[in-house]
DNA sequence: TGTACATCAGTGAACGCGCGTTCACTGATGTAC
DNA sequence: TGTACATCAGTGAACGCGCGTTCACTGATGTAC
């Protein structure tokens, strides 16, 4: 409680941020294996040697991204996913759930698009591992929905895991489609339908 | 039909594919963007300056990667989408290709699951244009599919694209799985139920 | 067939530059008494 | 509250290294006559 304690250790904390902020925005035009520590510390405003108080290389800062990038998105998909209402309305929420995402954070969705099968092995096992757990967590979703009730474990997981590969799929398209709304609006439209389709083929999956 | 006339050009062409041929190993654990012409030229044993005489950059030769990586696939995929049998048979012939190409090219395919996203603008839009060119080839074939016929094409080349995604995902699963037979049986399971719920919901879609 | 000239794939030296990493350091923050 | 010492985030000089690119070149291949 006292006034002073901490701040040494708020200022480090506020500097790896700016690491990690910076390092961020530098990816979006290159890849993970070619960006390099001064160029980080040089858009911080930090001397070069500073780096190794916070990471031990770029690889270990694009984990930490990873987890940075993913680790909050946990919650937000749950919620949208267990929403109620007919099939329709939970595609459109979804899909709309995922254009907004790309919106607030493109150069997070990119980070993740590009390192998922990046160069770094690190980084691309640190994406695999989230997603692995995203999975996890619709499968644990959809054994709570009526049209997928009292499916085998083994066949929510791979129904999650398409649900899981179609967002990040979606996501890039999102990305690539660029800003304009009309763009923006037929990705979305094919996103719908093939959510559809899956949903479709689930409906009759236990026949 | 003179014996010299055109050495000098084969020997040039030679040169070329052995560039194209290090660099596809180079790749394996790094990214294009990475890659350095001097590394290039090394591997093949040539100076570096030479590698201006075939390529004005490594994002040039990137392009050029694409184009042999995935040129070839047209007429291999589509015979394997028009093969006759039912569903079930077509899917497991389907799964049954991608893991052979892994098997014999997995440098190219690990090299376009990285780039798809990676950091080369040319190169990321080099590979979305032969995807798109596939997704239409799929459609093409779709169209003339019992399952599938007298679908609107807007709803062929959904359906298309989520084929092609889908491919796209089980080669880089194969690649990520390793060469451990169960590994590779596992992710083929997932594929084809995968593919079996697609293909579940495109025989409803018109209900 | 022989000769004289043109082409051009590949060479090798040289350049300036930014990289990652080391090291001893500084000075504000934290702690013990 | 004040003092004396410890910690440690960030500094700045220095290093050796490999990079991309330039340039004038060599010598085998190709062509014209």
């Amino acid at each position: 409680m006292s006034h002073t304690t901490g701040v040494r250790q708020a200022q480090k904390q506020r500097t790896r941020q700016a690491l990690l902020d910076a390092a961020l925005v530098l990816l979006e035009d290159q890849s993970l294996n070619s960006l390099g520590l001064r160029e980080v510390t040089r858009a911080v405003g930090i001397a070069p040697t500073a780096f190794y108080r916070h990471f031990s290389d770029t690889a270990d800062l694009g984990v930490a991204l990873v987890d940075q990038a993913l680790g909050s998105l946990h919650g937000t998909i749950r919620t949208t996913l267990a929403a109620t209402g007919d099939t329709e309305e939970r595609i459109a929420g979804t899909v709309a759930l995922i254009a907004a995402l790309v919106r607030e954070f493109p150069a997070h969705v990119r980070f993740l698009a590009r390192e998922r099968h990046g160069g770094v092995e690190l980084v691309r096992d640190a994406i695999g591992e989230q997603l692995e757990r995203f999975a996890r967590e619709v499968a644990d979703e959809l054994a709570t929905h009526p049209d997928t009730a009292g499916w085998e474990r083994q066949d929510l997981l791979m129904l999650a895991g398409l649900y899981v590969d179609h967002m990040v799929m979606t996501a890039s398209a999102f990305l690539a489609a660029g800003p304009d709304a009309a763009a923006q609006e037929r990705v979305a439209q094919v996103a719908r339908r093939r959510l559809r389709l899956v949903a479709l083929g689930s409906r009759h999956w236990l026949d």
